[in-house]
DNA sequence: CGAAGCGGGTGACAGCTGTCATGCACGGGC
DNA sequence: GCCCGTGCATGACAGCTGTCACCCGCTTCG
């Protein structure tokens, strides 16, 4: 008997999955945390053999929860399901040693089986990601992550300066090069790629 | 027995969502969409009693589907669930003529007795948002939400000129109405404001 | 008819942005 | 001890942005 734990924080989904994956021989439903720090608390307490995690969560998201539980060295094996295949996202989880990521528009047959091949110690990704592993490495550091945040937020140079107590000019020394960097032509345009590629 | 259609993009939702409902007495599952305009051809083919449809797919939005469902005079009844809160959208929907508006964070049992109350003709919507539907009402014109697109996209004002074929100033004469009417300091702050409200 | 409103436009100005050259302190490597 | 990379800063300049006053042609309505 499998015994996972799924943490989500779309209860439709969460509710919807668990109906799912209770009609699956072999599979045990231990718990449903529908944020973070619950999903923590509880693998902590009773350990099961896999975590279904999204990424994106209140309180911890699935990319702190598979390092934490890599930290303290449970025996539990994560597997990621979430909306975004962004390298970004797919390159942390992997350092952080998830055993699986899945994209939420994979059929739902595929959940199962997935859980299953996860569980005897194989490692599933989603197959349209498994090649963008080993593209381009964030380029970003972390000031100009930081900064580019800011500048999303729709904060100017000065208004930005403010909050970091960098000088007016630094910011847009920092602002400069993450935008050649990432090949843009203004900040608006460099915030939106690195947010797609999962490095914000 | 109430025939119901869903449609919705992410097929692990979709496909847990159907699990779910075939377990219900009374609803039986007409058929399942994977983008607005396969739902909208099993709807004109065979109208169901129920349309259980996301807002953001693919080829159709649920808010589309809602307004050909009324355009038509089909005697579909539409239930939307959907992540977003926004008044744009709610407002939108309304108008469209929906039966009920969900969002995906309510628990998974709450979906079958909406389904059913909306098949008796009830109206059903999401209780945090019943009191947004009357708050402020989209103050963009077309033309200002174009541009707030394009900006919001990392063009500048010249490149939205070309885009569009207005002047650089009267680009910027559009922009500035936006963010004035927006309440915010600049466009990038405009466009983020507009769109967490639904108006983009 | 005339006034008012609307979509689209111009010109001007202060301030912000993107780019680049250059400077300085500091902490490694050799 | 010297050299280099890194982090932070300055100054200068062309071009973009936000703001405002004002113009024109075209409905629309009293």
């Amino acid at each position: 008997m499998t015994r996972i734990v799924i943490a989500e924080d779309q209860g439709l989904l969460r509710g919807a999955l668990a109906s799912l994956l209770r009609m699956e021989d072999g599979i045990e439903i231990a718990g449903e945390a529908s944020d973070g720090r619950e999903a923590w608390n509880m693998i902590r307490r009773d350990p099961p053999d896999v975590l279904v995690t999204d990424i994106e969560m209140p309180g911890m998201t699935g990319l702190e929860l598979a390092a934490a539980i890599k930290r303290d060295g449970l025996k539990v094996r994560v597997l990621i399901v979430t909306t975004w295949a962004r390298p970004g996202y797919l390159r942390r989880a992997l350092e952080a040693g998830v055993s699986g990521y899945l994209l939420k528009d994979t059929p739902a047959e595929a959940l199962a089986a997935a859980i299953r091949a996860v569980a005897a110690g194989e490692r599933v990704i989603a197959p349209d990601l498994a090649a963008m592993a080993w593209e381009e490495a964030d380029p970003l550091s972390d000031t100009e992550r930081r900064l580019l945040r800011l500048a999303e937020a729709g904060l100017d140079s000065p208004a930005i300066a403010d909050a970091t107590g960098l000088a007016r000019g630094t910011v847009r020394n920092y602002l400069h090069e993450a935008i050649s960097k990432l090949g843009a032509s203004n900040r608006i345009e460099a915030a939106r790629l690195a947010r797609a590629k999962g490095w914000l």
